[in-house]
RNA sequence: GCGGGUGUAGCUCAGUUGGUUAGAGCGCCAGAUUGUGAUUCUGGAUGUCGCCGGUUCGAGCCCGGUCACUCGCCCCA
């Protein structure tokens, strides 16, 4: 039994939890159209290049989580472990940065070699949107607003809060990271080891720390707010008052921040607390300047990303498609009309379950197993007189019906 | 990468201070019912006790290692 196991972090997706994985999927895509996103896809490997930079060389991601190697002809690839560098390496690919504003929809696979744990997972899929090419505070709204109205649809908006913080601008954050560097400098002995690691790779992070000796250090630490310029603080203001006009609640989290480099002014995240330790359920934020930053033009961005795994663990089971009517022949002259039959149905669009084997007894029980709503008996008597039993399985009642009318019959009932 | 917990049938789990043929429920298969399912009754099959090694007369149980899952840290979706 213990035969063959999947890689460590990967996972099937049977029929149970495909039909899951679907429902989030489906509903975020009909849901991303409504807001002008359009569906479209990047390959799941890209060259490591087009990950190193944007991502940041410190940042955990690239350091130690992806999935990195040489191709047979000795190209350095990568599997992806998020979507954003990719949608933008392909804008530029494709001379796209002409056609702003660009809004595209995603949903896919990614990659990170993270230790597995409940909700997080080696081989995991995310949904998301990018708005590229829009530097209003309205792109930021209508970005979050898809994100919540999703998470709605979904059922389950009422199970997250929103987290909202804003990063500033690239010299407002540049600034704000000497001054915090300058204070945690004052706390090298104190600070603990993590956070050691953190000042020399993300002092941002320091101030997310859970270490109580952090904590305590970081209540005199700088204040972030203190230290953005007018434009910030203005295009911060404008992202609330638009979440304000649309009636999206949020709580302000300065503590807030992003582990990927390239991002600027809003950051946000829609976490729960039904999922343990994972508790963001979609995150994401402005992040102008990766597009110059891969070799594009100055050129804004906004956008999030979700766990399908983390949201399909949250919603209610979705409802199974439609029951199907089971085709059952008695008798071998019976079979090639089934068939004929079951074609005919199918054609009209019917969902048709076909028994392989078995006596009646059998292929009845077979029909109740798939859910079947009808059942269509085909024997010798009922072919010579041209008719079928139809059998209603939740009721059990049963009559004949003719075979040129069977397939307007079970329409009609769907 | 660090710390804790758990691995027994397809699934959920019992299994006494180490003791001889390892159990239950569900599911599966068959029969009661050779043209009528989901109910009921009767019967049946299924295990390298995660894996490797050690201790012992004897290991599902104790010890070591390893793999997987899981919870927390880290990080994030």
């Amino acid at each position: 039994m213990p035969a063959l196991q999947p890689v460590r972090g990967t996972q099937d997706l049977l029929p149970l939890q495909m039909r899951r994985h679907r429902a989030v999927s489906e509903t975020a895509r009909v849901v991303a159209l409504r807001y002008g996103f359009e569906e479209m896809a990047t390959p799941i490997f890209e060259f490591t290049e087009v990950f190193q930079k944007p991502i940041g060389e410190t940042s955990d991601i690239v350091s130690k989580e992806m999935y990195s190697f040489a191709d047979r002809g000795g190209e350095h690839v990568t599997l992806r472990p998020e979507n954003t560098a990719g949608v933008v390496r392909a804008v530029l690919s494709n001379g796209l940065t002409q056609a702003a504003p660009l809004k595209f929809f995603y949903s896919g696979p990614m990659f990170r070699y993270e230790r597995p744990q409940k909700g997080r997972f080696r081989q995991f899929h995310q949904i998301g949107v990018e708005l590229i090419g829009v530097a209003q505070p309205q792109a930021d709204v209508e970005v979050i607003a898809a994100g919540a109205r999703i998470l709605d649809e979904l059922g389950i908006l009422g199970r997250t809060e929103l987290e909202l913080n804003t990063l500033g601008d690239t010299e407002t954050r540049r600034l704000y990271r000497e001054h915090l560097v300058a204070y945690y400098a004052g706390f090298r002995d104190k600070l603990s080891e993590d956070s050691l690691r953190r000042l020399e790779t993300n002092p941002l992070r320091i101030l997310d720390s859970k270490d109580p000796g952090d904590i305590a250090i970081n209540i005199e630490a700088p204040e972030f707010h203190r230290h953005l310029n007018p434009l910030s603080t203005a295009f911060f203001d404008a992202v609330k008052r638009g979440l304000d006009a649309l009636g999206i609640a949020y709580r302000l989290n300065p503590r807030l921040v992003r582990g990927l480099d390239y991002y600027t002014h809003t950051a946000f995240e829609f976490v729960t607390r039904d999922l343990g330790a994972q508790g963001t359920v979609m995150g994401g934020g402005r992040y102008d300047g990766l597009v110059g930053l891969m070799g594009g033009p100055e050129m804004a961005g906004v956008g999030w990303a979700a766990g399908i795994e983390r949201l399909a663990m949250l919603i209610e089971e979705p409802a199974v498609a439609e029951r199907p009517v089971a085709i059952i022949p008695v008798g071998e002259a019976a079979e090639p009309v089934a068939l004929r039959l079951a074609e005919d149905l199918r054609r009209a669009g019917l969902v048709v379950d076909q028994s392989y084997s078995g006596n009646l007894g059998k292929r009845m029980k077979r029909a109740n197993k798939v859910a079947a709503r009808f059942a269509v008996l085909l024997g010798e008597d009922e072919l010579a007189r041209g008719v079928a039993s139809l059998r209603d399985l939740d009721s059990g009642a049963q009559e004949e019906v003719p075979l040129a009318g069977l397939t307007d019959r079970l329409v009609q009932t769907r």
